[in-house]
DNA sequence: CTGAAAGCGCTTACAG
DNA sequence: CTGAAAGCGCTTACAG
């Protein structure tokens, strides 16, 4: 006795189903319900008896099925490292991503990496498919992982440490940027200003301080090797170098401006300087770099420079999909500069009448 | 004259390419390379050979073909609203989320909602295959909007307005938090004790005010409705509502403390606090709700209810993933509840000796 | 231990 | 305007 030809319930409803319960082939359903070329010229009616039917059973496509007849699977990967957590910059930058992509009916889906270096083979691993272009934030690239990289999925690098090629590249002009924020300083009429570097090495940290030297030179100050204090992006690290300097050099002129990396750094001067008794900024000005929203917390709150994290993550997946959509092969690695801006806020004023000593 | 059958170098190796160069079939080449069940039993030099021609050919499995195959996507949805930005609080849930999630070789995909309301429907179209499950961040359901909801995906909930039926449901014991933050301020000799609140008719943003109410009453200060202000869970609410309150009360008495309904709040008092040349702890006393990574950037840093919002969205995904193994049914809906913890820092100190007046 | 076949749910030419 | 066929790249039984 034949088993009545009956859908068992658990399963979704598929194209076939559809067509079945409309009186129509799969792909007639196909056209009407999801816009195939063909799908404007159906008749009406049995136009409506496909919709009704779809609309019975519940209808929705099957991303998977159509991922792999379309090779296109409308969703952006975005790669960060995770080390611990994703940081304020990142949630800056994903913003930007985030809203960009819903607005082209894209979803994103996040990799963590623990550490570009090891976990280049992974990265590639991702492009199978599931993702149709990636998006790599702050990547910290060597020439051998270039090899790892995929070439059937588009890619393109924001603050990249060196221009990814076959790639595009969005920067901002950290360079420049420092030195406005120096010459701001300067025109307040700072002349002894410190610098608390980033990681030395990372191509932004360097631009920041070449940026800072500049300004020094523009300005025939002369360079004191002593204020370039290396340190790194976090606010421990500020913390840290700001102290031992501090340590070593009682007795002397303090920094009348401290240009710090980032924001970060800023912030454990600020502590820092809090917890000995300096006032900021009557006795030293503290300015930072990047504009997150912590410094708009501190008290005095921050001048600093804004890089415009969240309109380079959209522009990021604008141009993703553009390379996406027209199977742009990129050659030369190409660059895309965005500009900061000073912020002032209330950290920096001009230098107090008196030199004030290390105490 | 016939074409040598060439492989056009632009498109990805597939598994048939790969068997041909090993001179074996595909599903050898399945079996060996993707770990289907027959893996075991290929003979060692037969493996070897596929190997070497994968890794020649940079062969990658094809997620849209094997998810098609498998019904198993390895992706897992993460839904929430996007008003403007992915706020501190999506963030760090989401720090949960991915750690969990990379553990078992999981991917997360963000789906961004304008309004819960609105966008039920689209949330249903999400569950097409793409992902495995779903993850709710936040939601605000209605019982229409519950209609909506996907029958073959499973679903779980983190802080929804109401238990979602067939689903799990996170939350944690705010009332409680609430509770212990407003106690430990009086017990620091607050007596003249601000809240701003959530968003009101969220059921989150209530029960912050019967814990602030209940602690009042527990200690018997009087209720006084001109120091519960109405605000929003963002930071410009907060600083809007702080600044609304400051203006119209010239001349009276500053509240000893603010108990804000969450980190974001407290950040936008911090701000219009310092703004107005208010010293924070010392004639003003802020505290905050949810312990996101901004509370520990404020200068001073934030006492705050810590919730355990990186481990709830971990434990999101781990029962996400176990239901979706399992292919668990829910019927009756399941909360589970995760306690709240008081984390102490600079922002809260005993109220000043000499009361504070607006100015 | 290995392979030929059928199927996952959709689309894209191609006929009628 | 509509349908039968082939194919996207993989897996899962099922034979040998």
């Amino acid at each position: 006795m034949p088993t009545p030809p009956k859908r068992k319930p658990t399963r979704p409803a598929t194209l076939a189903d559809v067509g079945r319960e409309a009186g129509v082939s799969a792909m007639a359903a196909s056209a009407v319900l999801n816009g195939a070329r063909t799908s404007s010229r159906t008749a009406p009616e049995t136009r409506e008896r496909i919709l009704k039917a779809a609309e019975r059973l519940r209808y929705r496509p099957n991303a998977a099925a159509r991922a792999l007849a379309d090779r296109r699977m409308n969703t952006l990967g975005v790669a960060a490292v995770f080390e611990g957590e994703l940081n304020q910059y990142f949630l800056e930058v994903f913003n930007g991503v985030v809203e960009a992509a819903a607005r082209h009916n894209q979803n994103t889906t996040v990799f963590t990496l623990h550490d570009w270096g090891r976990d280049a083979k992974r990265l590639a691993g991702f492009c199978d498919g599931r993702i149709d272009g990636l998006l790599l934030i702050a990547p910290l690239v060597s020439h051998e992982s270039l090899e790892h990289l995929p070439d059937h999925t588009p890619v393109i690098a924001l603050h990249a440490n060196m221009p990814l090629p076959k790639s595009v590249n969005l920067e901002s002009d950290e360079e420049r940027g420092a030195f406005e924020m120096v010459n701001h300083l300067i025109s307040l009429g700072h002349k002894r200003i410190m610098h608390l570097t980033g990681n030395r090495g990372l191509i932004g940290a360097e631009r920041r301080i070449q940026g800072y030297q500049r300004a020094l030179e523009a300005a025939r100050l002369r360079r004191d090797d002593n204020l370039l204090v290396e340190a790194a992006f976090s606010t421990e690290a500020g913390i840290k170098a700001l102290r031992q300097w501090l340590a070593k050099s009682r007795g002397k002129q303090m920094p009348e401006a401290i240009f710090c990396a980032n924001d970060g750094i800023a912030m454990g001067c600020l502590e820092v300087l809090a917890a000995a008794g300096y006032k900021v900024p009557q006795e030293v000005s503290v300015v930072g770099f990047d504009d997150t929203i912590a410094a708009r917390t501190t008290a005095p709150q921050l001048t600093t420079v804004r890089q415009p994290l969240r309109a380079m993550g959209g522009q990021a997946v604008e141009i993703l999909l553009e390379r996406i959509r027209e199977h742009t092969t990129i050659t030369a690695p190409q660059t895309v500069v965005f500009p900061t801006e000073l912020v002032l806020r209330g950290s920096a004023t001009p230098p107090p009448a008196q030199p004030v000593l290390v105490r």
